[in-house]
RNA sequence: GGAGGGGUGGCAGAGCGGUCAAAUGCAACGGACUGUAAAUCCGUCGACUUCGGUCUACGAAAGUUCAAAUCUUUCCCCCUCCA
């Protein structure tokens, strides 16, 4: 329980983010000591601005930061405005596509909002604070850079870095643009720590490569220990990565994910992963979680409704969770229709064909595979298997105003009439 | 620059003149069983369709042929080895 002496690292290790550090108790003491003096450890947590949001799968780190920031410490959160415009090669086979100026801008936008929902902004000591590498990298000049930094490295050590060489051993294509991002996360964690002070970086485990460089930049250049620390990379049952459904990847950012379809994601989550999901996603105290994780069968559903509920909260606010809450007790335990699924509005349903309605709401990918389904009895009018391909709606078909359209089990939606 | 090998559906990977909308595996989706779980079983998986078909697809373009993912030419891209 208290293998360590400071506060962050035991919530780590008992909520099952602990995976790797570069020195336990160098860090163990370094956050002990500034916990123990009230001034605040400064660590940061990296992100590429190559979408415009962060997904489920970075949540891990974010949560991170989020008790980083709950012991007293102080989270930088960079953007890499520069590093995006290299690529990290990290579990990747292919050159990531350039992109514009526009795009990273506006990336750069959504991950702010994405940082904003786990961690506090502001000027605070305790504060987070957003840095963009692309500040100290626009400018640099290249020999400058080659002499600096580039005397640090040995290409022969590079070579037996892991992303380095899975792509070389793959005989995958890697440029030598690619081959200098871990030169340039390397060059940022220094930064940060002549800027901030910034003695940590924290990440998940595909990132220690690029940490080390860091933190071995720092020893050879400015004689100071930098530590890193990564979480495990956290899969399901099958040993996927967390983070899609139904194909489609998990958005923290509410414009590209209703609250609804965020909450359904943890409350369809299996059996197994409900314990480790409870420990990392929320933020509720262990003996709730112990608690929460020891029930079986059919008890298990609260614990995954609990889990749904507080991980929305984080997310996207506590009335967001509600409502959504609301809206699956609606949909699945009562089998009625609840406000907060996905919906088209319609001035007149007369004559609409219900392939058209399937296809607006964003259930099927073509009227084709609306036929499909209809044959094997996969879309539903008001909980009714729909029989006849060509069904058109008549008014017989609104209910209170609306029509409930069922996808399979999980997918409801609705068409209002106005 | 030289010599070989290669670019096929979301991914992996067969096919190498017609029977190819393209084997197989994975992923995905629907149904059954359940607990909005897992596992299992059955089914589906380019688009449009008046369900007879029509159209678009095997890196790009041109060509040979009644017929091309399959043959030829040019171009683009990638890999390996040599310089």
């Amino acid at each position: 329980m208290s293998a360590f002496k400071s506060q962050f690292l035991n919530i780590m290790a008992e909520r099952g983010f602990y995976n790797q550090c570069t020195n336990e108790t160098g860090f163990d003491d370094y956050l002990y000591g500034c916990e123990k003096s009230g001034t605040p450890a400064v660590g940061y947590l990296g992100s590429d601005p190559t979408g415009d949001s962060l997904h489920v799968g970075h949540i891990v780190p974010l949560m991170m930061m989020r008790w980083f920031q709950k012991c007293g410490h102080k989270p930088l959160t960079l953007v890499g405005g520069a590093t995006a415009r290299i690529g990290d090669p990290s579990g990747k086979d292919k050159l990531r596509p350039f992109l514009s100026e526009e795009t990273l801008a506006e990336n750069i936008k959504g991950l702010k909002k994405s940082f904003g929902k786990f961690l506090k902004f502001g000027t605070g000591a305790h504060d987070a604070v957003m840095v963009d590498n692309w500040d100290w990298f626009k400018n640099i000049n290249y020999l400058a850079f080659l002499r600096d930094i580039g005397t640090y490295y040995s290409v022969n050590r590079m070579l037996t870095m892991e992303s380095v060489k899975s792509r070389l051993d793959r005989e995958q294509p890697m440029s030598f643009l690619e081959f200098n991002y871990m030169l340039l996360q390397g060059y940022d964690f220094c930064e940060l720590y002549q800027k901030y002070g910034c003695r940590a970086q924290i990440a998940g485990s595909d990132q220690w490569g690029n940490i080390t460089s860091g933190t071995e930049l720092g020893r050879r250049k400015y004689d100071v220990e930098l530590f890193g620390f990564t979480s495990p990379i956290i899969t399901d049952s099958n040993g996927k990565k967390m983070g899609k459904s139904e194909g489609n990847a998990v958005w923290i950012n509410d414009e590209k994910l209703p609250s609804y379809d965020y909450y359904q994601y943890f409350r369809n989550i299996g059996d197994a992963e409900v314990g480790k999901c409870l420990r990392i996603y929320t933020d509720l105290p262990m003996d709730e979680v112990r608690r929460l994780e020891a029930l079986k069968d059919k008890e298990i559903n609260e614990a995954k409704k609990i889990l749904a509920f507080e991980a929305t909260k984080i997310c996207r606010g506590e009335e967001e969770a509600r409502a959504a809450q609301a809206t699956a007790v609606q949909v699945f335990e009562q089998g009625t229709a609840g406000g907060e699924l996905p919906s088209i509005e319609i001035s007149s349903i007369e004559g609409l064909h219900a392939i058209d309605a399937f296809l607006q709401l964003g259930f099927v990918a073509s009227k084709g595979e609306a036929r499909r389904l209809i044959k094997q009895a996969g879309l539903k009018i008001n909980d009714k298997a729909i029989t006849d391909e060509n069904y058109k709606f008549s008014a017989a078909d609104v209910v209170n105003g609306q029509i409930k359209l069922s996808q399979g089990k999980k997918k409801h939606g609705l068409i209002k009439t106005v």
